[in-house]
DNA sequence: GGGCCTATACCGAACGTTCGGTAATGTCAA
DNA sequence: TTGACATTACCGAACGTTCGGTATAGGCCC
């Protein structure tokens, strides 16, 4: 009968989700990722056989997971539009911790990184996004073209003021960025 | 003005060929290299920038340079066919301690280190000794393949009275193979 | 019911390597 | 002659990773 976890993997992945998105991959040191967790790094590695690398990929799967289901399927439902648009919002500022927290799709894509292992899946994830939100757009009356760019201008809000919260000290531009969002998305 | 080395290189490559041609690569961890030399680990790796690799490669280039010109020089040199012998068979009883030390081509041959980074320079060494002998044998009235034959023998004697000296912990095997080239060398 | 077994979780210590310093020394100018 | 400078030697601490253990717990058999 083996020993029991002393820790389940929802949690320790939500605790490794912190460090990745507090720090970036390289500033999780795996001291670091072991004060998070609890557990040792022998113990990091018998749970994540591939090291550091599958922790980060792992983190990594479970956001864009939560971003599919939180984010781009409200946007994607059927239903009143403002509502869709309500909700993804709301989840959106959850998510980023009212404007106080980095995106982790941010933080693991550090110009080093790109070309790395995290890469393709941030790819598809960001424009994953830009789609939802230039369908989103479509549907709330704008042509093909200014769609594109509406989703486009939408994920690029969310990034930048989450940047210039940061920067500034005060989530502010966070807030009045998912504010802009139903200016920018309704024509 | 550069703050003077505390071991020369020289001296630094002959501490490290002691500790390769005690335990093997493997065996031969940071942290024994390190007290067999007297610098710490990052010390070691400032005078060796390729790191343990590079030191076993300077230590078996070191040794391989050292046999060309004190076992096969000796055998291709001109003069009494006896006298080159007994030179060449003094300066192996020196290499090896008498029979009390490892051939550091053994040892840094281990079966895991086929088709690793030393194993080109170590196939060359055998084959001039091989054919060092061979030339000798040839020199001393053999036939083109009983030198051959001859000059493998050699080679072989030498490398198995180590491992069974070792074995019985007793250089007499080695004392006697040393004393049996002659026999195997000419015709 | 208690002791053994089996399987997995966990970890102390070590591995090879790098980072960001301090140490040592001769030269040169004031 | 003394202090600053420049250059290389050296190293404490940390990095990511692995080895060889110990710990935990339920099931099963006696």
């Amino acid at each position: 009968m083996p020993r029991p976890a002393s820790i389940d993997d929802a949690e320790l992945i939500a605790r490794l989700s912190g460090v990745f998105q507090d720090v970036g991959y390289e500033g999780a040191s795996l001291a670091v990722l072991s004060d998070a967790t609890g557990l040792q790094r022998a113990s990091l590695y018998h749970r994540f056989p591939g090291g550091k690398q599958q922790m980060a990929e792992e983190v990594l799967a479970s956001a864009i997971d939560w971003a599919v289901a939180n984010v781009v399927a409200p946007l994607n439902a059927k239903g009143d539009l403002a509502q869709r648009l309500a909700r993804a919002r709301a989840n959106l500022n959850e998510l980023y911790g009212s404007g106080t927290k980095s995106c982790l799709l941010n933080m693991l894509m550090a110009p080093r990184n790109l070309g790395g292992p995290f890469a393709p899946a941030i790819k598809s994830a960001f424009e994953a996004l830009v789609n939802a939100f230039a369908q989103f757009a479509r549907e709330a009356g704008h042509r093909p073209a200014a769609a594109r760019k509406a989703g486009e201008r939408a994920v690029t809000l969310i990034q930048g003021s989450l940047v210039l919260a940061r920067g500034l000290q005060n989530p502010k531009p966070f807030r009045d960025a998912l504010n802009a969002l139903e200016e920018e998305l309704f024509p």
